[in-house]
DNA sequence: GCTTGATCTAAAGTTAACTTTAGATATTAA
DNA sequence: TTAATATCTAAAGTTAACTTTAGATCAAGC
């Protein structure tokens, strides 16, 4: 295989959208694979840039920076990952968007049925299987849990 | 209607399974109504525990405190909400969860589509309509927009 | 070779969303 | 009434995820 070009850190920045502060943060952090120059400027392989849109993505969908390391370890740190490396993640990650697709229309279903009509009981309105098993914010967050959310469907209930 | 009995921090603590602390947080971020004691204790209305609840859903789906606090400021503060305002809320909640179901599903084809298969070309790997309008973390994050997202699914093209 | 812009490091600052602490008062239960 | 428990305030501490700053070095173009 053809070595890959490097990159500057301003360009992965540029092509990512990101301040340079960022890319360099992320590179510090392990996140992200890079060598340096004999000057000691940092430059990355071209698919960096992958690596980080799918942090952005990832970070979309709640994961802590310290999940989505943990996420991007399956992928080589000292090869270019191939289709199959990012297939491979790519199962992982599509069962999480479909836990938390479930989640929602679950979330939904209970507004739709608690809240929207004129339901007071809670037989009709508890929640059977909304927890969300992606989201969790390192310290203060905690995950919803059936309790928490059967409580608000139910608590109009003197 | 008979007055609603009133209930100390602790109550709505345990209640929605929260530290009493953050109780009193969210009472002096204003999120949450309450008077006081002729001793100065805070002490809620019942209805309070909907929505504390309200707002770890509400947080689960990333919503930021001033959102939320937003949202919550169509519920009337000096009166118990009745069905009808937690219903008109409840219809501004669920138009965001559908799109935020949408934004997923969306991502999930795209995954699907670009990563999952060998498809290497831009034309067919371009997203359309992923942009996740919910989402938006005060400081740090930042929406992910359609150009990210293309970057990530499609960054492999030489 | 020189200037300009990019990058470097280390340390400090920032924001959101909380918790912890300390010392004082309120409330409840015996 | 008294002991135990709950709550109060104000201020400081915490964590994640960054950005900013300052002063120094690197790299590119003329």
């Amino acid at each position: 295989m053809a070595p890959e070009p490097m990159v500057s850190i301003g360009f992965i920045a540029k092509r990512t959208g990101n301040a340079v502060s960022l890319i360099r943060y992320y590179a510090n952090e392990g996140l992200i694979p890079s060598v340096r120059t004999s000057g000691g400027n940092r430059v990355f392989p071209r698919s960096v840039i992958r690596r980080v849109s799918f942090i952005l993505i990832a970070q979309n969908m709640s994961y802590s920076l310290a999940q989505i390391k943990h996420l991007l370890s399956t992928l080589p740190d000292n090869r270019t990952p191939t289709q199959a490396d990012w297939a491979k993640l790519s199962t992982v990650f599509n069962r999480h968007i479909e836990e938390k697709i479930a989640a929602l229309t679950s979330l939904k279903t209970s507004l739709e049925g608690c809240i929207g009509c004129g339901c007071l009981s809670l037989e009709r309105c508890r929640l059977y299987n909304t927890n969300d098993k992606v989201a969790a914010r390192g310290s203060g967050a905690q995950l919803l849990d059936e309790n928490v959310q059967s409580q608000f469907l139910v608590s109009h209930k003197k």
